[in-house]
Formats: C-alpha cells, sequence, structure tokens
RNA sequence: GGGCGAUUGGCUCAGUUGGUUAGAGCGCACGGUUCACAUCCGUGAGGUCACUGGUUCGAAUCCAGUAUCGCCCACCA
C-alpha cells in the first residue's frame, strides 16, 4: 500500500489523460460483458444507430456516444449484464456519393469502371475509413464491446438480410410491381419518401392552350382548353386533359379531344372530381408518367402513361424535337415556342412545394418503373400496438403520437434501390421473368414457378435500402437467424437510443422489422435526444460554417468537459444550443474536480489508531451525498439524465466543495483537534470524494477514473479494494442525518447572514471583526459553541462574543441561531439603515400573507397537513427573524 | 392543408404526481493574492413563468381559447 499522495498536476490536461485512461480500460478488458450473465443481474442492452461508415464524428453522434455512455456505465456499475454492440452502417447511397466524388478527381466515373471495379473500388475505400468512426468514439470514451463490431456489410449482416426478406417474401408481403416512385437524376436511383426531401419555393406557373380537335382530326385554331401547369415540359407525356363533373365551363367539352402541341396526340378530355374547379383554369393537362396525382387519375380513366425522361432526367425519344435536351432546356424551348405559337395564355409567379433528393439535393422526379415494395400496413400495424400497449415506450412521450401518426398513414416501401454498393436482393429471374427468391448467398436450384435450372436464372441488380439492413440491428448484431447464446441474453434490448430525428427512417423500421422477424419489441424504451443547434439557434451544417467538431472540442476542453455541456441543463427530444458558455461550464467543472480532489489528496493528516469523533461536517456531507445518491439513481432510472447531471454537479460543487471542505479545513487545521479527529475528518473527506467520484463516472469517465486511480492507489480502502472506477460499484443510498443537515441549515445561515453584514457594512474581506451574537435559546447557544469554530473561518470574525443584548444596532443578522452583528461602527450609514427598513418592511409582508392564508379555512382543511403544518414552521421563522431585527 | 412542440430574470435553459418565497449556468454590480482551484471565492440586483378565461383552498404546472416562433408530415396541376 502506498501512503504517500501520489502527486496530481497542478493543471489537468485532458488531452494527455483521457486516451492513456481509455487504453487502461481496454487493457483490463473492462467493457467486455462477462462470458456467462453474472446470476441475478439484470439485463441492461443499448441498441445505437450505427454511423455511416464514411461519416466524420459529428456533434450529434458525440451526444449520441454520450448518452448511451453515461446508461451503460450506470448499469455496468450496477452490476447489470451490459451490452452495447459498437459498429457503422456501409449506407449505400452515402458512400457511394462520397466515392463517385474521389473517383472523379482521377477521371473515372460508375461507368467507366463498371459495377465490379466499382464495388472492388469501395471495397479499398472502406478499408480506409471504417476505422475512423471507431477512432473517434474512443475519444469520447464510448465504452463499447469492441469485440463485437458489427459493420453492416459483413457476412453477418447479410445473411439476415436475406433471411429476413424471404421470410416477408414467403408472408405475402413483399410484392413486385410497376409504380411511380422518387427518382433522383443525378444519384441515379430510385429514394424512399423520407429522402425525398420537400421545400417551399417560389416557381412559376404557365397557362398553356390546348387546341380542341376538330371533326377531321386537325386542331381548331379558334378552340381551345387552357391548362395550368408548372411543369410545361412534361406536356410531352401527357395523355389527356381532365375537369371536373360539375363544372359548367368544361361540362360540353367532356369526351372531346383536345390536339397536344409539338406532338399532335389526341387528348381526350376527361371529367374526374379530383380536379379543383377554383385552381388554375379549372383543366388540368394528365402526365401519369411524371406525377403521382396524374398516374392514381390515369388508372381510374384507363390512360397510357407515356415516360419522356430518361433516367438521367433529360427528354427521350418519345419528345420528338426535344429528344436529348435536359428537362429544364426543354422547359425553356418549349415556353419560347408556345409563346411563339400565341398558345402561352399567361404565366405568373407560384407557391409550391419541390422534392429534393437528401443525399444531394437535386429535384427529384418521378419515375415510372418496376420496383420491389414491401407491404408495411400489417407490420405498421403491430408496430403501433406494442407503442399503444406500452410494451415499448418512447421517451418524450409526445413523440409517441408523432409515431402513431406516421405509422397510421404509412405507404408500401420501395426497398430497391438501383445501386451497387449494398446488400443485393436475393431475388433471382429466370428468362421468362419469373422471380424466385432466395434467403442463400448462391442461386437457387430452380426458377419456383416454372423450374428452369439455376444455371439459367439472373440475379436481380436492384439492392435493397440501406435502412432495410439497419432495421434488423438490433438482432442481426447478436447472431439472428441463429438461435445464438448472445440472441438468449441479450435480445431484446432495453433501450433504443438515437436523435428523433430519425424516428421513421429508423426506429419505426426497426420496430416493424423486429416484431416480424422475432417475434418480439426489439426494445422496450426508446429514448429520443435533441439536435444540437449551433448558438443562434439555427441547424449546424458544414455548408453553413457553423458546425463543430467534437474533437476539436475534445481536443481543447476534453472529452469529459464536452460530455458534461451537452448533458447538463438538456431534456430529452428538446433541441439546444452548444455555446461557449456551455462548453466553459463542463472545462471548470473538471478543473473544480480536479482541484478537490488535489486538495483532498495533499491534505492527508497523520495516520491514528483510532478514528476519532465525527464532526458536523463530516454528518453533514455523509447526508447530502446520501440525498444525491438517491436523486441521481432514481433519475437515471427514469432516463432524465440533465437531472442526474445538475443533481451530481450541485452536490459536488455546492455541497461538498463550497461547504464540506471548507468546514473541513476547519477541522483538520485547528488547534485544539486530536490526531483522531482530523483523521476521522480526512477520511470522510476522501469517502466523500471516492462518492463523488462514483456518482460522476458514468458523465464524466475520464477525470473521474484518473483521480479514482489517485485515490485508491494509497487508501484502497475508498474504493473497496477496486482499482478501476469503470468496475467499482455504484453507491447505495444511506439513510439521511436530518439533525445533521438541520443543524448545518441553521449554522449555514447564520454564516451567510454575517457573510451578508460584512459587504453591507463594507468591511474588508480579508479583516477579522468581532462578532456578536444573541442566541434565541439554550439550544442555540450550545450550536452556536459547538460551530463557532466554523462560524469564525468561515465568516472570518473573531471574537466571538454571545451575549443577551437589546441594544442592537441597525445592521443585524436574523437567524435560526439568533441574531448576530459585527462590532463595527457602520451605523451612520443612511444606505444601512434603508436596507434594514426594506427588510422589515418585506418580512412584515411576507408574515401578514401568511397569516392570512392559515386563516383561511379552506386551506386548512383541504390541504394537507404536511403543507400547512410547513407554512407554520415558515410564520413562525419569519416572525422570529422579525424579533431579531427591531 | 393537417399534426406536434415551444414561449420562465439580459442570454441559454431546468422545473418531478398542482402546495403558496420559481431554480441553475453565463452575463451584470460590488468586494476579494484566506496556503485545492482567478477555469476561483464571497455578497447582491434582476422574473406579474406570452396573453385571456376556467377548474381548485392553492396553477409556471391541469382545461379551453388567442398570439408569436419553430419543427414534422402532406399527391392540388
Amino acid at each position: 500500500m502506498t501512503t504517500t499522495p501520489r502527486e496530481l498536476a497542478q493543471r489537468y490536461d485532458a488531452a494527455a489523460v483521457e486516451p492513456a485512461i481509455y487504453e487502461r480500460w481496454m487493457a483490463a478488458d473492462a467493457f467486455r460483458p462477462a462470458a456467462e450473465a453474472p446470476p441475478g443481474a439484470d439485463r441492461f442492452v443499448i441498441t445505437q444507430p450505427p454511423p455511416n461508415v464514411t461519416g466524420a464524428l459529428h456533434i450529434g453522434h458525440a451526444l449520441t456516444a454520450t448518452v448511451e455512455d453515461i446508461m451503460i456505465r450506470y448499469h455496468r456499475m450496477r452490476g447489470d449484464d451490459t451490452l452495447w454492440v459498437p459498429g457503422v452502417d456501409h449506407a449505400s447511397i452515402g458512400a457511394q456519393f462520397v466515392l463517385d466524388k474521389i473517383i472523379a478527381t482521377d477521371g473515372e466515373s460508375r461507368a467507366s469502371l463498371g459495377r465490379e471495379r466499382y464495388l472492388e473500388r469501395m471495397w479499398q475505400f472502406m478499408k480506409d475509413t471504417r476505422p475512423i468512426i471507431g477512432e473517434q468514439h474512443r475519444r469520447l470514451g464510448a465504452s463499447v464491446d469492441w469485440s463485437r463490431e458489427v459493420f453492416t456489410m459483413d457476412a453477418g449482416s447479410a445473411r439476415a438480410v436475406r433471411v429476413a426478406f424471404k421470410r416477408l417474401w414467403d408472408a405475402g408481403l413483399v410484392y413486385r410491381g410497376e409504380a411511380l416512385v422518387n427518382w433522383c437524376p443525378r444519384c441515379l436511383t430510385t429514394i424512399s419518401d423520407l429522402e425525398n426531401v420537400h421545400r417551399d419555393e417560389t416557381g412559376t406557373i404557365w397557362t398553356i392552350r390546348y387546341h380542341l380537335e376538330r371533326d377531321d382530326g386537325t386542331p381548331d385554331p379558334d378552340a381551345w382548353i387552357s391548362v395550368a401547369t408548372t411543369r410545361p415540359e412534361t406536356l410531352l407525356g401527357d395523355t389527356a386533359v381532365a375537369v371536373h363533373p360539375d363544372d359548367d365551363r368544361y361540362r360540353a367539352l367532356v369526351g372531346r379531344h383536345a390536339i397536344l402541341p409539338f406532338l399532335g396526340r389526341r387528348l381526350p378530355i376527361v371529367a374526374d372530381e379530383h380536379v379543383e374547379r377554383a385552381f388554375g383554369t379549372g383543366a388540368v393537362k394528365i402526365t401519369p408518367a411524371h406525377d403521382p396525382d396524374d398516374y392514381e387519375l390515369a388508372k381510374r380513366h384507363d390512360l397510357p402513361a407515356v415516360t419522356i425522361l430518361d433516367e438521367q432526367a433529360r427528354i427521350n425519344p418519345e419528345g420528338g424535337d426535344f429528344f436529348g435536351r435536359d428537362r429544364y432546356e426543354a422547359r425553356e424551348a418549349i415556353l419560347d415556342q408556345l409563346r411563339e405559337m400565341g398558345d402561352l395564355e399567361a404565366e405568373r409567379p407560384h407557391q409550391m412545394v419541390i422534392g429534393h433528393c437528401e443525399r444531394c439535393g437535386t429535384v427529384v422526379e418521378p419515375r415510372l418503373s418496376v420496383q420491389w415494395f414491401i407491404r408495411v400496413k400489417p407490420l405498421a400495424e403491430r408496430a403501433l400496438a406494442s407503442v399503444r400497449e406500452g410494451r415499448t415506450t418512447i421517451l418524450p412521450a409526445h413523440f409517441e403520437k408523432v409515431y402513431a401518426h406516421w405509422m397510421e398513414n404509412i405507404h408500401d416501401w420501395a426497398v430497391g434501390r438501383q445501386l451497387w454498393w449494398g446488400h443485393r436482393i436475393p431475388a433471382w429471374f429466370c428468362p421468362d421473368g419469373h422471380a424466385t427468391v432466395t434467403d442463400a448467398e448462391t442461386a437457387p436450384d430452380a426458377c419456383a414457378e416454372c423450374g428452369r435450372p439455376g444455371s439459367e436464372l439472373r440475379q436481380e441488380t436492384d439492392i435493397f435500402d440501406t435502412w432495410f439492413s439497419s432495421g434488423l440491428w438490433p438482432f442481426s448484431t447478436l447472431g439472428w437467424p441463429d438461435s445464438t447464446p448472445d440472441m438468449a441474453r441479450f435480445y431484446p434490448t432495453s433501450v433504443m437510443e438515437t436523435g428523433y430525428d430519425i424516428l421513421f427512417f429508423w426506429v419505426a423500421r426497426m420496430m416493424m422489422l423486429g416484431l416480424f422477424c422475432t417475434d418480439a419489441e426489439p426494445f422496450h424504451t426508446v429514448y429520443l435526444h435533441g439536435m444540437i443547434r449551433a448558438p443562434g439557434g439555427v441547424k449546424m451544417s458544414k455548408t453553413k460554417g457553423n458546425s463543430v467538431d467534437p474533437l476539436d472540442l475534445v481536443e481543447e476542453i476534453g472529452a469529459d468537459a464536452l460530455r458534461f455541456a451537452m448533458v447538463n441543463g438538456s431534456a430529452p427530444g428538446s433541441d439546444q444550443r452548444l455555446t461557449k458558455a456551455k462548453l466553459d461550464g463542463g472545462r471548470n467543472f473538471t478543473n473544480k474536480l480536479w482541484n478537490a480532489a488535489r486538495f483532498v489528496l495533499g491534505s492527508r493528516p497523520e495516520p491514528a489508531p483510532a478514528p476519532g469523533e465525527e464532526s458536523l461536517a463530516v454528518r453533514w456531507i455523509r447526508s447530502r451525498l446520501a440525498d444525491a445518491t438517491e436523486r441521481a439513481t432514481r433519475q437515471l432510472d427514469a432516463l432524465d439524465l440533465g437531472g442526474y447531471a445538475a443533481t451530481v454537479y450541485d452536490v459536488a460543487w455546492g455541497d461538498y466543495c463550497d461547504w464540506f471542505l471548507e468546514m473541513a479545513k476547519v477541522d483538520l487545521r485547528r488547534d485544539d483537534a486530536t490526531d483522531a479527529e482530523r483523521a476521522a475528518t480526512w477520511s470522510a473527506a476522501a469517502d466523500g470524494l471516492g462518492a463523488i467520484l462514483r456518482l460522476l463516472h458514468p458523465l464524466m469517465p475520464f477525470v473521474t477514473e484518473e483521480i479514482w486511480q489517485a485515490l485508491s492507489d494509497f487508501e484502497p480502502a475508498v474504493g473497496d479494494g477496486e482499482s478501476l472506477l469503470i468496475r467499482a460499484a455504484w453507491p447505495v443510498a444511506a439513510p439521511r442525518d436530518i439533525d445533521a443537515e438541520s443543524a448545518f441549515d441553521d449554522l449555514a445561515a447564520l454564516i451567510r447572514g454575517v457573510r451578508n453584514l460584512r459587504t453591507e457594512a463594507g468591511t474588508p474581506a480579508g479583516v477579522w471583526v468581532p462578532l456578536i451574537v444573541d442566541p434565541t435559546g439554550p439550544e442555540a447557544a450550545a450550536a452556536l459553541d459547538s460551530g463557532s469554530a466554523y462560524l469564525q473561518t468561515l465568516a472570518r470574525v473573531r471574537p466571538i462574543e454571545v451575549r443577551n443584548d437589546a441594544d442592537r444596532p441597525q445592521l443585524v443578522a436574523a437567524s435560526p441561531l439568533g441574531a448576530a452583528w459585527l462590532a463595527v461602527d457602520a451605523a451612520a450609514d443612511t444606505d444601512v439603515a434603508d436596507k434594514r427598513r426594506s427588510r422589515v418592511a418585506e418580512l412584515e409582508l411576507n408574515i401578514e400573507r401568511l397569516t392570512g392564508l392559515l386563516a383561511n379555512q379552506a386551506f386548512v382543511a383541504r390541504a394537507p397537513a404536511s403543507v400547512v403544518e410547513r407554512e407554520r414552521g415558515r410564520l413562525a421563522d419569519l416572525e422570529q427573524q422579525l424579533r431579531q431585527l427591531a
């Protein structure tokens, strides 16, 4: 055992300490669950969103990792069987977007490389980029089980994807069909509704004349129907004009035809109730292949769909003379020509919403194609019931409504992506076009419909939407579909934690797929954190240049300080601004802890054979820590992380540092103390520090661990012999010592009162002044006597004269222990007299109010007795104070 | 067009099942080289809890409505 304190550096150097501490945890294998679950232990398993493989860590990841790490460290200390599986998501569209840019610098492209070489290049890219996120999570202190690290392109994940899809197929929940889907002409793939982000924009709405057909089939130059459109270029794909059946203006035209400009196509004029008479001209051009509304209408009226755009949104050969032009060029050309022909009747600005590709920002194009769909209604119903019936709880609770609303209005999920990087859909086509779905990696033996041999089958080239594999995460990471020990031990998981922005993308999908695949809710609690915003309250984004790099912050102030800043004063689901002031607060708190530890370690007195009597300070801080332990435990159990942070901050700084350590100094340094008493005080200080370190460890793991090492090094008793804080036990709340707390409160009130007097009287802070106290009674006198050493030092008053004295100056500190005043001449100060008068007035006002309240029969009769009692106590206190001031 | 959330001292935010004197940090004012810490210590000022009405002995908290801001969802050309 070391008996001399380890020297703690004068300044805490987070940048140097943190990586070393992480190494120590790794070396001790502290993150991995035991080989077998400890008997009787509760289970606590985190489900986390795997970050995109290509993305550098941003502040949102930092918050995610912090919140999860707090939970897992807390439960680990509780002795629970904990697991937190780390990993990265292959992010197919995102990764391709990044890689496309990289290879473009070499003059290459997807097309120039081809699928096979492109994928080789991608795997090579993965080797470089995959470890980055993990390394960054280490810097934040994330105590994940690295031995179970998962990549969603690993074989295990791939198998889970195939098996899940095959089961959905077998259950009749997968179909292939033609539909109008969201198409990104730049990424060259389908995207889901969720990835199609709508933005308000000011566009133009044009009114165009379609001439009516004459009996001889030619357009009538003098008769037309005017249609309004925001997308003139799509007229090339028009196959009808629609009006409302009850619209008198057009009733006569229904059944006749208009002639499409440029192409001369005959357009039937149809009546449909979905047409809004008041909008535009009341007549709508119908482009089934390029507008979702029109597509639906065309189905009702059995109209053909003509696709006029190619995959890059250029006019295809169907567009006649406009063939080859980009959609916007074509728009201008068409407008010019219509204008020339006199058929462009009007144009005016128009407010509208336009869908953009979430990834690249390109305007999304509805595109008619054959796609794989998952029929999600039945899945959604189950997922909805789980939340409605409380088997899964969402925090904060109001997101349950958001979740329900989305689940109730869900559309079938187009899961296919025309990309290369990702899990290829395990469907195989025979030359006759029959699809066979398999859960094997290789081709099925034969076509399920016509029996053609496997050698003639060709695999689907589409891959899965990344969220399909992410949706399997909670169990695919544990070895599903096999019945692995991990599945049995860790599934279903406990808390799924993420930002509310991916509630639909991911949480909803996990719920649906989890219930379908495993017949169990994949987690019992969904904890959604808010977004971190820039100081102005605006969204952080790299393009705006207002984003902060969490790693820069870690480098500058340390991971602990950043973690504290992000969690303190935050509430789940609420956005927060990360300001300099907040970050400084975290850094300052780290510094405070460090210095408190330096003091404790450096002030150890001579060892004493037997511990002496415990002082008021010791009894008081024990009780405060017991209270904090009880509250912190309750708050962590309720996932109230902001409350937990506030609790430990307050007890550490406000109670332990500001009051206890100052009182402990008095006890350690007073001349009349025995060695035994000093030893008792110090050992309580060390114990208190140990308790604070334990309470704070989930939030600020590094600095607490570093201090713990020094503390437990030469005082193993504090740590129960556990050399690593990460493995130490979470404290058990001891009973409160109400007597000590109330004795302390009385004394502290007096000390504050005297300090206040000094300030008001303008007594220089360093000067010792004599104090006179007139105690309220014998008990107060006794308390005063035993607390006089504290009072002297903390209020810097000496000597203290205790006497009953009716002759009081203007300046008096009123307290439960008695009236006190400084033996200095300050009475001449009129300012002081004013202050006293206003204090008396305030007291009288409050006494009046309380007297009135207590005279109210209804209050006394209906309020709980404890409340009435408390008000009576308050009134008595106030009356006593008033007497002291008189 | 629907839905959700927010509105608390100068700023950023907490506020547990309604309990009567609404908290914190920062900022501000004043004073401090008290041997852990100036990334600190002490003292203080500052709020009719957006507004209106209701329920209640009692409302920042529950209910209804209004206003402002923000977010999400949505197939009106």
